[in-house]
DNA sequence: TCTTGACCCTGACGCAGCGTCAGGGTCTAT
DNA sequence: ATAGACCCTGACGCTGCGTCAGGGTCAAGA
C-alpha cells in the first residue's frame, strides 16, 4: 500500500469524502502528501490515525478533544487503544443499566398494571446519564494519570523482552508448520510442533486485557481464516494441522 | 404528584431547562398545561413521555423520528420499551464488535511488533458502522411489522388474563404477608405464604424478556429495598420474611 | 486531437440539538 | 415594597458534517 487517492481511502474505511475534507481542514488528519494537481494522497500510517479518530468519535469524543489527544507529545497508540477498550466496557455497562431500568419499569407495569412514576424517573435519568457521558467528562479517560497507569500496566503485563521473544518465536514456528503440514499427525515431529504451538499461544495470550472471552473470540476468528490476508498471521490451514495433531492424540 | 413547575421537572429528570423548552417548541413534549402566568406545568404522564424521549435519544433516534414514533395512532408504550431493549442489546453487540476489532489489532501489534493495515481498516470500519447505526437506519426497529411482532409476542408470552391474574394476586398476598410478618417462620401458615410467594414470583417472571439475568438483577434490587417508595411493590421486609421462612425450612 | 466520464478541488450554505446570553415578567417572604 | 428565586420568549452561536455550485484533471475512446 503506497498512496491512495482520497476516493480509495474513503471507500476503504467507509468514511465519507466530506468528512475527510473536514478532518483535513481542521487539521485533524491532513493527507500525508498531495499530488501536483493538488489531489490528496493518503499513506498507510494515515489509516492508523483515522482508526483512532473514528473510534474516538464513535465513543463520543469531540473532534477538538480528539485532536488534543492525538497531538500530545508522548501519545502512545497501544495505550490509547487499551483506554478505548475501557471506555467500551463502560459504555456497555451504561447500556445495561438503562436496559435494567427499562425492564424494571416494564415488569412493574406488567405485574402491577400501572406505570410507576419513580421507576419512570429512574429509567429516564439512566438514559440521561448515558447521554451526558457521551458528551462531556470524556477527558477523564485520557487524563495524564490514567495514561500513565495504562502505560505502566502494559509494561507490567508483558515486559518488553517477553514481547520480543514471542514476536521472534512465531514466524519460525509458522514456517516450520507450513513446511510440515502433510506429515503424519500422529508422528513425534507433529506432536512437538503442536506442543510448541500451545506453549507459544499461551505465552501470547497470557495476561492479555484481563478478558479471556476476547482472546477466545479472536482465536475463533483466526481459526475461521478471517485474517487470511494478514501477513505473518496463522491461517486456517495452520489451525487445521494443529487440530489434526490434537485429534490424533485423542485429546 | 400533581403538577410540577418546569424547574422541578427538570431537576427530577436531569433534563436541562433549555431542552424542555426545545421539546415544547417543536411539539415533542408540550407541558400538559400552563399556569395563568404562562408557566409550564408538567403532570405525571408527561414523565412517561419524557422517558421515551430521552431513552430514544440516548439510543440515537432523531427528535423528528421520535415525534413520529410517539405520534403513531396505535402507539404502545410497553411494546416500545421492549423494542428499546432490543436496540440496547444491538448496541452492546456493536460495542463488543468494535472492542474485538481493537483487541485483534492490538494483539497483532503486541505479537508481531508492527501494525497491520488490514486489521486497522477493520477496526475503523467497525467503529464507522457503529456511528452509522446511530444515525440512520433506526426506523427498522420501529417498522410496522417489527411493532406487530412485538405486540404479538407480548400477547403470546403472557396472555391478557394471565397478566390480570398475576396483577390481582400480588396485592392480597403482600397484604397478608405484612399482616403476618411476625408469625413463626416455621409455622404452617408461614410455609403456605412462602409457597404462594414462590409460585406467584415464578408466574410473574416466567418467559419474561428471555433474559433470566435481568430478572435476577431486578429481584436483587427489590431485595435491597431500592424500590421502597414504589406503591405496591414488595419491600425488603417482605423479602426478609420469605427468607426467614425458607431458612426455617432448611432450604 | 478532441471529447467524455470519472475522478478531484475549494467555497458556501444548511441542518439538528441544544447552550448561552439578553431583556423582561411573577411569586413569596420579609 | 423590595429582594431573590423562579419563570417566559426571542435570537445568536456552536459542532460535524450533508449538499449543492462552480470548476480543474486525467485516462480512454472516437
Amino acid at each position: 500500500m503506497a498512496y491512495l487517492y482520497r476516493g480509495g481511502f474513503a471507500a476503504l474505511t467507509g468514511i465519507s469524502v466530506r468528512a475527510l475534507h473536514h478532518y483535513d481542514r481542521c487539521g485533524l488528519l491532513r493527507s500525508s502528501s498531495r499530488s501536483e494537481a493538488g489531489y490528496r494522497l493518503y499513506a498507510a500510517h494515515d489509516l492508523l490515525r483515522l482508526q483512532q479518530i473514528v473510534t474516538l468519535r464513535y465513543l463520543g469524543f469531540s473532534l477538538s478533544s480528539i485532536g488534543e489527544i492525538l497531538g500530545r507529545p508522548g501519545f502512545d497508540l497501544a495505550a490509547s487503544m487499551r483506554i478505548q477498550g475501557d471506555v467500551i466496557r463502560d459504555r456497555i455497562a451504561t447500556l445495561e443499566r438503562v436496559g435494567q431500568a427499562l425492564s424494571a419499569l416494564l415488569i412493574h407495569h406488567q405485574t402491577m398494571g400501572s406505570w410507576d412514576w419513580d421507576l419512570a424517573t429512574r429509567a429516564s435519568s439512566a438514559a440521561q446519564d448515558g447521554l451526558a457521558q457521551g458528551e462531556n467528562r470524556m477527558s477523564e479517560y485520557y487524563s495524564p494519570d490514567e495514561l500513565a497507569k495504562r502505560m505502566q500496566e502494559a509494561g507490567k503485563d508483558i515486559p518488553a523482552e517477553e514481547i520480543g521473544a514471542v514476536e521472534a518465536a512465531w514466524p519460525p514456528l509458522l514456517a516450520e508448520i507450513r513446511a510440515n503440514r502433510d506429515i503424519d499427525p500422529a508422528s513425534e515431529a507433529a506432536r512437538q510442533l503442536s506442543d510448541r504451538w500451545s506453549a507459544l499461544l499461551e505465552r501470547t495470550m497470557r495476561g492479555f486485557q484481563g478478558d479471556p472471552k476476547i482472546g477466545a473470540t479472536i482465536g475463533e476468528n483466526y481459526k475461521q481464516g478471517r485474517y487470511a490476508e494478514i501477513e505473518g498471521a496463522p491461517t486456517a490451514e495452520d489451525f487445521a494441522f494443529i487440530e489434526r495433531v490434537r485429534q490424533a492424540r485423542g485429546v
